[in-house]
DNA sequence: ATATGAGCGACTGTCGACAATCGGCCGTCG
DNA sequence: CGACGGCCGATTGTCGACAGTCGCTCATAT
């Protein structure tokens, strides 16, 4: 209801701005761990002053993707595998339980058929190939949900984890996931948060991202199972 | 001029300090949830200009204490208990049980010797009722063994969750647990440190921070004593 | 040749000023 | 009397300039 569909144009700041194109650039691998990120290149490069260059740093570092050094700059930083299958993906995991236990009350008829649109546009995007579109509607699929839960502390620890996720599978992992899959795995996610059993949920969410992120397991033998 | 005071430490940045002192006026519960903001105030206050004011609200907005709203300021936010239970804790099982695994090799006699005197001024401050310190030494220790764990990753996020469960427990809840069993817990876990075994360390680890801090586990059944 | 330390670039850290935006106030008009 | 719309104060967003710090270079001494 109040379906007045009107779409904020918040005509983004040049901070937030700024931190996208360099949360871009770093997860697509443009740029690569090591390289160093200069003020004031960068507010020449974007047609900024350095104020919102420096903050929009200060966020990708809360992020993990860059490390910056008092007088010396900020350089791109790598991600561990140990680092995302021991910590990001269960931190993932923790949180999105989480949210779309919260989120299943308040999902709308709308909402519903928003998340079919994305999976049916995944199924296009995994049949023509189109790697990239597919991992943004997955990431637009989980941050929907997320959205909806109203957890905004929630919805900002998974924005600042999520971008660690994206660079280390774009960047340093192979594509591991057969994308038919991928669709295919959340339409099955779709059809149990339609069924809205809770305790099935949260269990498909786990599996979910379990199986997506880390289909092999913990390192080595004896895995240890997340609880 | 109430208590906001910046104290001269010239190694650090005025950025982190005046991040250092809001946020301990926030964990602290001097400044309470509601409480607005405003850049050009505390710039006055601290003695700054805006710009270190500025980047320090941001990361106090990474770190989940405080809310921005485009040209309307910023507000201190509240800390609900489901978060700090299904998330924040969680998480930090995750986090801890991941960097007290990679700091099991590199913990020196010296660190553990740290550890130990930590442990013994514990039980002082318990004994002498002082929570706050007591509060102090527990961050401290965890905070010692995820630095030795050599994964910055980790220790950032811990910081970045760490003051909200502490600004949780300092202003919400009750006192809950026994001063002396804070201590007698840390000592039982830097025992088992000592000892090495690596899974009774991550199970010990993941036992001292629920028990700790979720004594009355996540989804109990009658769980709800906070008003 | 090696050690030392002053000088030099290249940056970041900080500042004060200006522009843009928001919400409320108030007069006007129906 | 209530709706509308333009001012106004408060506050943030952005900018350009200056000061401080670090690592490196290079002359100098041993």
């Amino acid at each position: 209801m109040s379906g007045l569909g009107l779409r904020r144009v918040p005509s983004l700041s040049r901070r937030e701005h700024v931190a996208e194109i360099l949360r871009e650039a770093i997860t697509s691998g443009r740029l690569k761990p090591g390289d160093r990120l200069v003020e004031l290149d960068l507010a020449a490069e974007l047609g900024t002053s350095r104020a919102p260059i420096r903050e929009a740093l200060r966020q990708l570092e809360q992020e993990g993707l860059i490390a910056s050094y008092p007088y010396r700059g900020s350089e791109v930083l790598g991600v561990s595998q140990d680092e995302v299958e021991q910590v990001l993906v269960p931190i993932r995991i923790t949180l999105e339980r989480f949210a779309f236990g919260k989120a299943l009350g308040k999902l709308t008829d709308d909402d519903l058929d928003a998340l079919q649109r994305l999976v049916d546009d995944m199924l296009v995007a995994a049949a023509d190939g189109e790697a990239e579109r597919l991992a943004d509607l997955d990431i637009r699929f989980h941050e929907l949900v997320i959205t909806r839960s109203e957890q905004r502390h929630c919805l900002q620890m998974w924005k600042t984890i999520q971008p660690r996720v994206r660079a280390y599978f774009r960047r340093d992992a192979p594509a591991h996931a057969d994308p038919g899959d991928v669709a295919r795995q959340h339409q099955e996610l779709l059809d149990v948060l339609r069924a809205g059993d809770r305790e099935t949920v949260l269990d498909a969410v786990e599996q979910h991202i379990h199986i997506h992120l880390a289909p092999d397991g913990p390192d080595g033998p004896g895995g240890h199972d997340v609880g």
